[in-house]
DNA sequence: ACCCCGTTGGATCGGCGCTCCAACAAGCTA
DNA sequence: TAGCTTGTTGGAGCGCCGATCCAACGGGGT
């Protein structure tokens, strides 16, 4: 006689879509990290559970994949195209770079899924504005694959500088401190070079590096 | 008066080390892949208890971190050193790059943790070999870390890549007949580059296609 | 009034990393 | 030899995870 199940929630009135699921996910993610996504607290943001979060999503690799998704889709519809292809250029990844900058685990999914459709586009677009740059067609693949890897390669580090920033739950300046002072006690002598970077990893900026980095990439591509 | 305890296994008599317990985490890894890799399937393997193996090892990070470390290091001291500096230093992010392609886990692990020790050794070998290629020492700290975002930006590629592979349980031409044949479907209008990359992507090597971006990387340090 | 059937909420499952502790072997002391 | 200490070992159990499965709903068509 007694009650036979427990007493359940009410049903929502308002329908659960696909967007918002991926928008709850989306601040999850912005708000504690990579490891801060879970069903659980998904389904406790949403006051749902996970039948009907399972309804419009097939599994929680494709709701990271659609978040970043959606966060690259950004990117490139923001992206401006000017007069100058290598501005253009700059402009297009700089985007890229400040999108993983606001969102880290955008980088460290993009290292690990790197064909999504999404990067297809950006492909594209970098392709499109080496030719511009009069590349021949020749070496374009090897070109737009060299900068993308490189756009990659910062993006997983940004990520997983983020990810140690969360973790040890301080600012970036006290982290950079710990790291040059880890750095500054390894041997000279058998370290000279890391030795003296020590300086420069202080007062550089991981934006104009990365800058840096792209025209050296994109000098090289020049003489091809 | 029943056995109150289950009869327990024989103590093992040799002892169990932290080297051994890396090595059989390596063979776990490189039979199966990033995933392969559990505390259960390790004392399986072992034949021996949580216990034992948090004894001589901190945690799931430590050990991974243990067995990266151990991969780069073999690298590190197999890399020679010849006359040309350019030649060297192509030889040492080449031997790199065959390291993750033997072990695509390391790829995987490197970007996630990129401030490991054994990675200070490599960004040391590497501002060594530009120095001797006369990159001002105003931009060597730029080039360096540019030049390894890169190695690891195409690690990651590589990992990513293997991954795929393990899971869809084919080998690598079918892996790229399937991609080229999704990038062939993409709308050629929209996509003209990608579209015109698919025949180079089903010729294309990895190996060379890496070097080619070293070798632009390269000539735009030259130019600094 | 009926009954679909697309949605929803949550109990449940197997597996994970990790903690904790009893059981044991080898060495030391007396 | 007998006891005690100390460093290892094996495994039960905890809390979490992603994922499955299904009963319970309720709006729309008949």
């Amino acid at each position: 006689m007694g009650k036979r199940t427990a007493p359940r929630s009410p049903r929502r009135t308002d329908g659960l879509t696909r967007e918002r699921i991926i928008q709850s996910a989306t601040e999850l993610l912005d708000g504690g990290g990579e490891g801060a996504l879970t069903l659980r607290a998904l389904t406790r943001r949403l006051s749902t559970g996970y039948g009907a979060i399972y309804h419009h999503v097939a599994d929680k690799d494709d709701l990271l994949a659609a978040a970043t998704d959606d966060v690259l889709t950004r990117v490139l519809s923001g992206a401006v195209a000017g007069p100058d292809p290598r501005e253009t250029l700059r402009g297009l990844v700089l985007g890229l770079f400040d999108a993983i900058d606001a969102h880290p685990w955008v980088g460290a999914e993009l290292s690990r899924q790197p064909w999504r459709p999404a990067l297809l586009d950006f492909y594209e677009r970098v392709a499109q504005l080496l030719d511009a740059l009069a590349v021949p067609e020749s070496a374009r693949f090897d070109a737009a694959g060299t900068l993308m890897n490189y756009v990659l390669g910062v993006a997983a580090q940004n990520a997983a500088n983020a990810r140690h920033l969360a973790d040890s739950n301080t600012d970036r300046s006290t982290f950079l401190d710990a790291a040059a002072a880890q750095w500054a006690q390894v041997n000279p002598s058998r370290y000279p070079f890391v030795h003296a970077a020590v300086t420069r990893l202080r007062e550089h900026d991981d934006r104009e590096q990365f800058l840096a980095g792209v025209d050296i990439f994109l000098t090289g591509i020049a003489a091809l």
